[in-house]
DNA sequence: ATTGAAAATATAGGCGA
DNA sequence: TCGCCTATATTTTCAAT
């Protein structure tokens, strides 16, 4: 496999995590202010992030949508238990999640539960919808377990780099 | 209050949802090449991007770090319930949250838990003691239960705009 | 590997329709 | 509100150290 694979760790030293921790707050951010502010000059700067982003250290640049603002204001936690861990069932239950644009974060847990649902909707009607789409039309979910956010206190995907 | 206050929704037309669609997923897509997509002129998406910046609906542009590129190769939920729901207690807690670089995300939620964390950690260590400082020392926490993530299965904040 | 300057892009602002 | 035009700023490349 290559030196790069896709999970394995790239080396970073004390001025790139000063600029993956400026990327992480705002990557609009000029890298002549980078350069400044990491003493070094702007084209040097511009190396250093081309290549985290080759590397894959820097996996995407996307602007944050506030949900509340556009008609969403409802966030909520489904935790999902599954009858059987049969890797086909699995498989299939990881897709209809995935698939649905409701879900903006899907991870498989150990614990009580099989998956852990992070979901952004305009209503609770619209969530009832989708628990039917995708928990009681699964023969495999074996039950599923509400929260609803009342306070999103810290949302975020920051990597702290020390 | 302003006519723009913090939770009111702002109304989108068409191309205002199509612009935000392609900025959550890169938002170093240049004006030009968004203008062709949304058949508009590169100055009139660039007014409508300032626009959504002003009023708060793209609340910020980011680079997103990739945890296992970097050491942190572990994420995990941590659901926290509270003795008491007194104010000060409360507010105790959720300030030690936010001031913890490892944790991502926190909610304050309904059902049987009251917090909701994700976690990004180097070793099952580093959460051990992560949770000394924000569990254990807490008198007013009741109890708190963990998820491992075994697969980061989807990831983003992105909102789906149709 | 860094600098500094030049070339190519991109963004921001003014103006008339 | 848009599109066009112009000015500013930023990113990118390249020769030289």
């Amino acid at each position: 496999m290559s030196e790069n694979s896709r999970t394995d760790e790239i080396s970073l030293d004390r001025t790139d995590k000063a600029i993956l921790n400026l990327l992480q707050r705002d990557n609009k951010t000029s890298q002549r202010k980078i350069a400044e502010q990491v003493n070094l000059s702007a084209p040097a700067v511009q190396r250093r992030i081309k290549r985290l982003e080759e590397t894959g250290v820097i996996q995407a640049n996307v602007a944050i949508v506030d949900p509340a603002k556009v008609g969403q204001p409802i966030t909520l936690f489904a935790q999902v238990a599954m009858e059987s861990e049969r890797t086909d069932l699995y498989e299939t239950a990881r897709r209809s999640f995935v698939a649905a644009p409701e879900v903006q974060q899907c991870y498989y847990v150990t614990g009580e539960a099989d998956f852990m649902l992070v979901i952004s909707v305009r209503s609770m009607s619209d969530y009832e919808a989708l628990t039917r789409r995708l928990f009681f039309q699964n023969n495999n979910v074996k039950h599923f377990r509400t929260f609803v956010a009342m306070d999103r206190v810290k949302v975020g995907l920051s990597i702290p780099l020390g």
